[in-house]
DNA sequence: ATGAAAGCGCTAACAC
DNA sequence: GTGTTAGCGCTTTCAT
């Protein structure tokens, strides 16, 4: 790989002087500039991250640990809004998976020391409070789709659910639907007791409810080691003359066993009954026919988010302070009118 | 950041003394070699791998240069592989996203050099072949799922398709099918031609063919601007007297369409038509009822071998040669007996 | 078994 | 506007 001192040889200049022209200082007239610049080109020089970060004990690398979200379809609008907005700033970023796994958690922290990162963000899949030895006081850090343990004013980015949830119960209703049914998520996790919660809350300010026999699990098992048992379960709920009239899913898959279960009585989506999934995974709920409304999760924009809350602290431009996206609600084919 | 000098000076030895234990040299008694670790571990001491750069010439990075897949649903497979793999090495990843813009694609072979990445891997979205000024030759580099443009013996990962492809035509003729349908994928895909070669190719060797009539389009449109018209085309098909018993898609978002086509139908699934996809795109072929019958495409072991590919290429084990990972046919209930 | 000196590529702080 | 000196953290080479 070609050097600085190289550059300088062929340009008959000074090292340094190459550095300005690199570093694009006005301290260097036009001709020389020019004549730098075209042994540059000629070389392909690239400067070497390792001899800056020497010298100014800056790497130029965010790092990214996730625990299992950069290797799971759901959540790669996350890494998208992440790289997205790494490309416009002048970072890198080095990307370390945990897997959940404290030791590796542990690695994972040296290793991205070991390349002295200039700031870690720290995502999780699923919402969560973290405990007190995963993030590392020493490097500044954002933590997305998590709470700090200590509730400290820790910069982090999270969705806001509620608001949307309140949105889709909202368009329902006004659609004529007064019978709603739930089919729950995973009840270990934190979205899912907000979820249900914001359901029954707008629910109840159009004074309505969700009677017992229609709210059904959707998923069984420890997180992680979960199956989802929602088809048979809404296809109980559904064989029955008195159903209810929209049927709200705790996630975008758990809607499309709903769907399959629908399918599987001859019932038609939307015409006999609605669906309304979360989370808004595209792959589903834009390629079934109906396509489903769901509320979206705001991935890319936490993503981005993400990167310039990093980017502010890195530079002492920001103070850390939890910062909230909200979800939007799609309307899409799968909530019509109320038979 | 603390430094080795510091340790040195815990530890009371020279930073030379420091250096040996921590890359586990013989030649130190167990008693410094003990004491050493005890201030390595009291001051936290991480190697700084920039000036282990410019020392050893080892980056202890590998790049990884995607169009799209890691920022896609499609294919975390593959990022999850590579990071399995880079995570029993020593090597830490660095990702770079292009988005198939050329210039960006030169941008970020600048930002990995700049680091001075000791290996790229380079991955596509699609099969396809790459130009020439997609890989840098002056870095070693690993192509996955795309053929290099000069046809020469360069390192690459590549899915080997048709296996898969006549093992599940295989199956479904042992079940009694003989009408089979199609439904197509974009036609500007490599994998396009590829799987409805071996479809062909298999359903000959049974004696058997494809009808014009059940042969049909997936989707629309150019590459990345496509839209799905799976839907409609396959409600057409199926909405005649006579009718495949067993319909092809081209992919697993496809197979989601056919499957909402027939459900508007009443059609059932398996029992009166059966289903197979392709990807193994688990979020929808586990998750809808019944099962996705469908075949793999060996990504998580694709990136694998990616990464033990560039680590023996860096490393001058291996002599370059494209490798072939075979797709597996993932029998599950939407693909059963004729009727 | 341990230490001292030199140098990797680069820039901050001064010269000039 | 340009060049010189020194040193960042580390290992290689050579001494001891």
């Amino acid at each position: 790989m070609v050097s600085i001192t190289e550059v300088a040889a062929v340009a008959k200049v000074s090292d340094r002087t190459v550095s300005r022209v690199v570093h694009n200082d006005k301290r260097v007239t036009p001709k020389t500039r020019a004549r730098v610049q075209a042994a540059i080109n000629a070389l392909g020089y690239v400067p070497n991250r390792g001899a800056l970060l020497m010298r100014t004990n800056k790497s130029g690398i965010i790092g990214l640990i996730t625990d299992v979200v950069s290797t799971t379809p759901f959540s790669t609008d996350i890494i998208h809004g992440i790289q997205s907005a790494i490309e416009e700033s002048d970072y890198s970023l080095l990307t370390v998976n945990t897997a959940g796994d404290p030791e590796r958690t542990a690695k994972s922290w040296r290793e991205l020391k070991g390349h002295r990162v200039d700031g870690v963000l720290y995502v999780t899949m699923f919402q969560r409070k973290l405990s007190a030895d995963e993030v590392d006081p020493g490097v500044p850090t954002v933590i997305v789709n998590c709470h700090s343990e200590d509730g400290a004013n820790r910069p982090a980015i999270l969705p806001e659910e509620s608001a949307g949830m309140a949105e889709a119960v909202s368009a329902a209703v006004s659609l004529g639907h007064r019978k709603f049914g739930y089919v729950r998520l995973n009840a270990s996790l934190l979205a899912a007791a907000e979820r249900e919660r914001a359901l029954r809350a707008t629910l109840a300010e159009h004074g309505l409810s969700l009677p017992d026999k229609w709210c059904v699990s959707g998923v069984e098992g420890p997180l992680f080691e979960d199956t989802f048992v929602a088809y048979d379960t809404v296809k109980s709920m559904l064989d029955q003359a008195d159903r209810p009239s929209v049927l709200f899913c705790g996630n975008d898959e758990i809607a499309l066993q709903a769907f399959s279960a629908a399918a599987r009585l001859g019932l038609r989506v939307p015409e006999d009954i609605s669906l309304v999934g979360f989370d808004d995974f595209r792959v589903v709920s834009e390629v079934m026919r109906p396509r489903l409304a769901t509320v979206a999760l705001p991935y890319f924009q936490m993503g981005q988010a993400a990167v310039r809350q990093i980017a502010g602290l890195v530079q002492d431009q920001l103070e850390p302070a939890p910062q909230f996206i909200a979800c939007q609600f799609m309307h899409r084919e799968s909530l019509s009118r109320a038979p």
